[in-house]
DNA sequence: CTCTCTGCAAAACATTTGCAGTCGG
DNA sequence: CCGACTGCAAATGTTTTGCAGAGAG
């Protein structure tokens, strides 16, 4: 009953070090088809399983666009953060307000709720992207 | 090139009128299923037809689950705001605090982003399902 | 060896679309 | 009447799952 072992194998290292090589956000269609692309050779299926696996241990966040695609990218701190994005490049910065954190917090307080927690993205265009 | 026109059908009452019975959000499949029960006749790709309209009209709020699903719900106000939602019973209050606005506005700014929006959902256990 | 992982194809979902018939204005 | 609306079924696109064989420890 205990959380199943996790085997180091050839795709799964497939599968981080293709994260490892983005910045961004990706699709899990996105990497399959960028590590086929790369001549390493693994299923759809286990790119996903990967992905779960990973989102479930918390190594990756995931966010999900306005399409209800799902987007992962290896976590660069390993502390609760948001993320500003540029919906014309994609370009992400990650950012945190210790008192954006307090007032959801806080609100969810005032109303009665307990177990808090909360999503929040900020979507703009980058100075890249708008000096046109 | 102006908006085609938008007739009014007994279908599309009983979307409105569907959406009008719940206080919190609702997925496309679910309002169809409580319409069938409820007696009304309508197709599924209606529904769905009927509440991307309402959303392009901006006469309803959508929001994704963590899971990918799109759910639906009346603006109770027409200005910006998010919501506190229940994950057990599904409750949901509309919250707003001109700080946290201004704060994704800044936050934006700062990284030099421009046209900026955002997302916030806050997600917890009201006080009625975490009595156990 | 044993038990997890992988690939593939099929299945499961949510959502969209093509089309012929229906009906609001 | 005309064109927008509807229902149905088929098509899409993403993600999951069943199963037999492969491979890590």
């Amino acid at each position: 009953m205990s959380e199943p072992e996790r085997r180091s194998t050839r795709q799964r290292q497939a599968v981080e070090n293709g994260l490892r090589r983005t910045e961004d956000f990706v699709s899990a269609q996105d990497l399959h088809a960028r590590l086929r692309q790369g001549g390493d050779s693994i299923g759809l299926a286990t790119v996903y399983r990967t992905l779960s696996a990973l989102a479930q241990d918390e190594r990756v966040d995931v966010l999900r666009t306005q399409e209800g695609e799902a987007r992962y990218r290896l976590c660069s701190t390993s502390s609760h953060h948001h993320h500003l994005v540029c919906r014309s490049c994609g370009y992400t910065v990650e950012v945190d307000d210790p008192a954006v954190e307090q007032w959801a917090q806080t609100t969810g307080e005032v109303h009665g709720f307990s177990g808090i927690t909360h999503t929040l993205e900020i979507f703009g265009t980058c100075s890249a992207c708008a000096g046109s």
